[in-house]
DNA sequence: TCCAGGCTGTTACCGTCGGTAACAGATGTC
DNA sequence: GACATCTGTTACCGACGGTAACAGCCTGGA
């Protein structure tokens, strides 16, 4: 028993030092740095994590699961559709405006996490979770293809008005999520319109 | 005279050679198998390109100079608006379907470029042309930040369920630019009635 | 004719990285 | 006390990006 909560607290003071190192050092970080900041050598981390994409894919899991919950609580708790969507685009520029680093992190070690299969990366869960709403609040088909679509569209979408935001900063961040959600607006009422998608 | 001419076509067939590499290898070609290829040693290919994000950057070139004149072309040749979008997107879909490597090589090598500097990125340069593009289509001022920021928003959708479709490929090629121009439009409509952002 | 200088090409090396084998010490168990 | 197991180390491997140093070749001028 002690040696499975020492095995895990072990692990989870390895993931800091790795956090602290990929903060400081970005994607150049090695895993003798990661194991020198941590106190001990390659070969503990190795036995830990596998390989490096296991321990980036376990790096970028807790930080996933964080952003991905306050995404979903904004999404979810109460208010009008739209309010609801402000307020998530808002929360995930805030997010990734606080720390900009491991927003880069997570969405460049989406490769690592491919590699290594299981863990899916961040944006994939995002659009699978928005699908899954979509596809709910549109009382869409189970396989109507426009609700994945449409999810990976916005999906991209605010994530490409973010990074854009991340590198000008050239407007306030209110200001952005209102433009993103009015945009979103506008194309949530065409997608009714559309034609189911059958697969 | 000839000297030049030389050091150009040498230029040339090393990225041919280098281009044949990184379709064949993907991100994980090497300096020395692309010298191979071209049946040189490393030193070489140094001397023309300076290091491997020099290489990259000449490759993602050429590359991207063919994918947005044809981006371009189908954007501003005749039309109604709608049509041309339309046509626009269906153009990236059929480059990116037809050459999935060389797609995921120019967005992958956004990063080489980007350390690179001078070079920017095909997804830079895309969002950059779309948003002189739209300034101009909806007589914005030049300051309105919309601009920009509608750009790179529709080029991260876009770019993103383009993604998508090449992993599941589970719709026809002319459904998806047809819902995707749909969705687009629909935003596009609420453009008009946003209050401008100045910078 | 000879020789200096530049170009082209090579070999052989360096430092770093991811990853691993092999060994050394502690700890608990029969 | 012998044995196995877990933790930790050192020392290595192969591959990579990148470079120094050297070898041959062509050219031009005395």
């Amino acid at each position: 028993m002690t040696l499975l909560q020492d095995r895990d607290a072990r692990r989870e003071s390895l993931l800091a030092a790795a956090d602290l190192v990929v903060q400081r050092d970005g994607a150049s970080a090695s895993m003798a740095s990661i194991a020198a900041e941590a106190g001990i050598t390659k070969p503990i981390l190795y036995r830990h994590f596998g390989d490096k994409s296991g321990l980036y894919a376990a790096l970028a899991g807790r930080h996933t699961d964080r952003l991905l919950d306050a995404l979903v609580e904004a999404l979810t708790s109460g208010g009008v559709p739209r309010v609801r969507v402000l307020r998530t685009i808002d929360a995930y520029l805030a997010v990734i405006g606080a720390e900009p680093q491991v927003y880069r992190f997570l969405v460049q070690s989406e490769e690592a996490a491919h590699v290594h299969g299981q863990v899916r990366g961040f944006v994939r869960r995002l659009q699978e979770l928005l699908a899954v709403g979509i596809t709910h609040e549109l009382r869409l088909a189970a396989d109507d293809l426009r609700a994945p679509v449409w999810a990976a569209a916005i999906v991209g979408l605010v994530q490409a008005a973010g990074e854009r935001w991340l590198e000008e900063q050239d407007t306030d961040r209110s200001v952005l999520s209102e433009l993103l959600t009015e945009l979103i607006w506008g194309a949530y009422g065409q997608l009714a319109d559309v034609q189911a998608i059958r697969r």
